[in-house]
DNA sequence: CGCTCGGTTGAGACGGTTCAAGACGTGTGG
DNA sequence: CCACACGTCTTGAACCGTCTCAACCGAGCG
């Protein structure tokens, strides 16, 4: 199991877009090396599903491009969103018999690093850096969806939805692997009014509405344009720093979008 | 540090209330002992606060009996609650520099196990079980916490406040100490309202429908009793299961309520 | 006693849903 | 190439749940 040289061994992790940002990045070489044994790098599709709710978890690992969204069945059909996982988040759950949320591909070129359940608990019973950066990754996670709990019951669609653009424009701000003035919107319309808690008509009505003042241009269905960034800022509810710290806590340190294939 | 004989060693936890149903009931004998050494118990009033928004978490423990609200705080003053902490829950954050949330008592006889957050923090790292529980105590408060929003999205505040009664209702039924019909309100009204993201108006209005129509009564602030059980799931929306797996997956799994001081 | 605090009740307004119909773009088969 | 169906988005109108504002009540307390 072990290489002569394992602090110089080349992995194909050297090479990943997303490892500085993503969990992994800063785990030791030696760790380092053995998950990258046990990857493996998976295509998806949109729609295609990673984990089914109540089902055992097989999969774990972290988002190279696109999105998952991360969804829970009521039982009257609908399938709101409780969750997107973007690049270099870590998506699954260790040292659990079932799911209590499904996971798919929110986009059509999602790519994921992934890892088996069984092999990657093996190792981190090995390793407790491992379960410390789930642990700490975790909390993370809990903060960002108490965050976004506060948001549901607190703010109007409108703001909703203008908090939403400015995580989105800010995450691409971040990246400088896209300096234009083009934003990527990695869900579909519906998928937000599910993330937002609403429906695809007030979804309509509202990007409509901001359409027309000037604020926000769509270029096709997967990327918009922020016009007047001040507005936006006015309309997701006059505090600027809501939008940071909410929702997606540390959504504005990730670092870099995946242009390529790993 | 060790004593002769440490298996064999009474701490206080044996005569803790909580432990059975609590995450460090299941530690190793050893790992209890040693967390016995620096746990202390402590006292709270209604609003006594154990940890403050944005600030260093100092403390970390068990709710022994009483309840503790986690909050955040809105640029508008208001503190929409965003979890509840029943006896047996942990509440803190270990290596963090800052808590998201502010911790304080929501009723008036609250006692916590507490400990100082970097006793705790040097005993996680000399073992790695208790990074484990941790780990998993955070991975579950991420459903309960997913699962809430869902609940806040898409239900009609009559359902939300049918699910939560039906909660404490279950967790009541689960407790041997407690068999009599009346069910402990561990929080006010207007905490209510806010963990069920609406007002206190409205949740009088529905108190007031649920009494007329037979299916709660009310015995001072601090208790009700469920006269209708069946009317109360209907009201809580159709299907029974969601009660359980909503919002907090365990609690019905949960065994004691505190009765007396530790 | 008057104060605050928690809860109750009513009237009105508003935001957002629901239902229904139409527009647009896209792929499919004749 | 057109006709057609299909999914996605748009728009309108009616409806309804909940919030807001405001007044009121009762209990506890200095």
């Amino acid at each position: 199991m072990q290489t002569p040289f394992p602090l110089l061994r080349l992995t194909r992790c050297d090479r990943c877009a997303v490892r500085q940002g993503s969990w992994c990045g800063h785990l030791s070489n030696e760790v380092q090396g053995e998950l990258a044994n046990i990857s493996h790098i998976r295509s998806l599709r949109i729609g295609q599903s990673i984990q089914a709710e109540s089902e055992t978890s097989q999969l774990l690992g972290s988002v190279v491009s696109g999105a998952l969204r991360i969804q829970k069945t009521l039982d009257d059909g609908r399938r709101p969103l409780v969750g997107l996982l973007l690049p270099s988040d870590f998506f699954g759950r260790a040292f659990a018999d079932y799911s209590a949320v499904s996971i798919e591909a929110a986009s059509d070129d999602t790519v994921v690093c992934c890892f088996d359940r069984q092999q990657f608990e093996k190792l981190a019973q090995r390793f407790p850096e491992i379960e410390h950066k789930l642990m700490l990754n975790a909390l993370d996670e809990l903060d960002a969806a108490r965050g976004w709990m506060v948001l549901l019951g607190s703010r109007t669609v409108t703001q909703r939805l203008a908090i939403f653009l400015m995580m989105l424009y800010r995450r691409k701000g971040s990246d400088p692997t896209n300096a234009g003035s083009l934003v990527q919107m990695p869900i579909s319309a519906a998928d937000m009014a599910g993330y937002l808690a609403t429906t695809r008509e007030t979804i309509s009505r509202i990007t409509q509405t901001m359409k027309r003042k000037g604020v926000v241009q769509f270029h096709g269905r997967q990327h918009f344009e922020v016009l007047n960034v001040q507005q936006l800022v006015r309309m997701a509810g006059q505090d600027e720093d809501i939008i940071g710290s909410l929702a997606m806590p540390d959504i504005q340190n990730r670092t870099v979008i995946m242009t390529g294939r790993v």
